[in-house]
DNA sequence: AATTCACGCAACCGCCCAGGC
DNA sequence: TGCCTGGGCGGTTGCGTGAAT
């Protein structure tokens, strides 16, 4: 007989959905606390819910590091090889990919996936004669990971674990090739949380970065992701994308890149990554500045655009401030 | 326009493992 | 050494949403 669930013994334990204002309290929380000692947090927070949930809802929507919406190509690749390779270990795929959670991997694998595989495992059988032309092949050899190890680094570093998410998100050589498929990618992708924490990460102490410098930079930066997006929008084309990605200046690329993360972000994506804002400002008046902002855009519904621009607004005025903000270590 | 169906994703469940006592 | 507990993982479910009829 197993062990009865963490939750059984708990009376009002609510499930389903997340709420905003849950979101805001967890963060919050983590924000103060770090991630760990689950046990406490619905003590200590008020939550009605229990520990494993508030984990849950941290490693797969509120972390840092995240990236949502669509998969690349390269990344579907990686999943399948993979997949092959260790079967359904969705974290240890996961560990090959640091913006994915296991479950975004195993919900993208059961959802799409494994019917592609299936399908071109048939084409295979009734074309044998054409299977290498696909863009990635069903059932490698571990000489094949290793090969896609080679020409990946990034994605595909064994040492390059999620366990750390600040160690990924300190890995600039990653940016431009995140920056060109952000670039590339449908105009709903990659707007989460996780850009928020990029930001804090780009908001780390830096003596050519002033307060002035940063919002110059955001209104710089802000073009750019406007030019990219408008210039992908009549072309279409991922190389002239990677053109424009490239371009950007050397030095500041990647502190660039991470404010175009955040700017860039042109849907009304998840509510969380504004309350995340919020934790992320966490110093008095401006915190609060920033959560009446947050509350009205999550809460009273306004159009997506106003909203964020409004938001956006607000937190680019706040971050200005607090640029050299305690970093928080998760 | 209403209903049905299929799909995607967030969240839950149950089991396992490791560490502390 | 064995038990207890917290945390992690993989499988599964259920709801929301858009497409199809």
């Amino acid at each position: 007989m197993g062990r009865p669930p963490c939750c059984d013994n708990g009376v009002g334990v609510k499930k389903g959905p997340w709420t905003p204002e849950e979101d805001i309290i967890l963060v919050s929380y983590i924000q103060q606390h770090g991630p760990g000692n689950w046990r406490s947090v619905p003590e200590n927070t008020g939550l009605m819910r229990c520990s494993k949930s508030c984990r849950l809802r941290w490693t797969n929507y509120l972390r840092p590091g995240i990236k949502r919406g669509n998969f690349t190509p390269h990344e579907e690749g990686i999943i399948i090889h993979l997949q092959a390779l260790l079967g359904n270990k969705w974290a240890a795929i996961a560990s090959y990919l640091p913006q994915r959670t296991d479950n975004d991997i195993k919900n993208y694998w059961n959802t799409h996936l494994k019917k592609k595989v299936k399908r071109l495992q048939q084409q295979q059988q009734s074309h044998p004669d054409h299977h290498h032309h696909h863009s990635f092949q069903t059932t490698p050899s571990s000489s094949n990971a290793a090969a896609v190890a080679t020409t990946s680094p990034n994605y595909y570093n064994p040492n390059n674990s999620n366990s750390n998410s600040s160690n990924y998100l300190h890995n600039n050589n990653h940016n431009l090739e995140s920056m060109q498929s952000m670039a590339t990618a449908p105009s709903n992708e990659a707007t989460t949380i996780p850009k928020l924490f990029q930001f804090q990460t780009w908001m780390k102490p830096s003596p050519a970065t002033t307060s002035s410098a940063a919002t110059a930079a955001a209104g710089s930066c802000y073009k750019q992701a406007m030019a990219m997006q408008e210039l992908q929008e009549e072309q279409e084309g991922s190389a002239a994308a990677a053109a424009m990605a490239s371009s950007i200046d050397g030095v500041s690329k990647d502190q660039d890149y991470h404010m175009c993360a955040v700017i860039s972000g042109d849907d009304k994506s998840s509510s969380s990554e504004m309350m995340t804002a919020a934790a992320m400002a966490g110093h008095g008046e401006a915190a609060t500045t920033t959560f009446s902002l947050l509350e009205n855009w999550l809460l009273d519904d306004m159009p997506g655009q106003a909203a964020m621009s409004a938001a956006m607004d607000g937190f680019l005025e706040i971050s200005a401030g607090y640029c050299c903000a305690d970093p928080i270590m998760f």
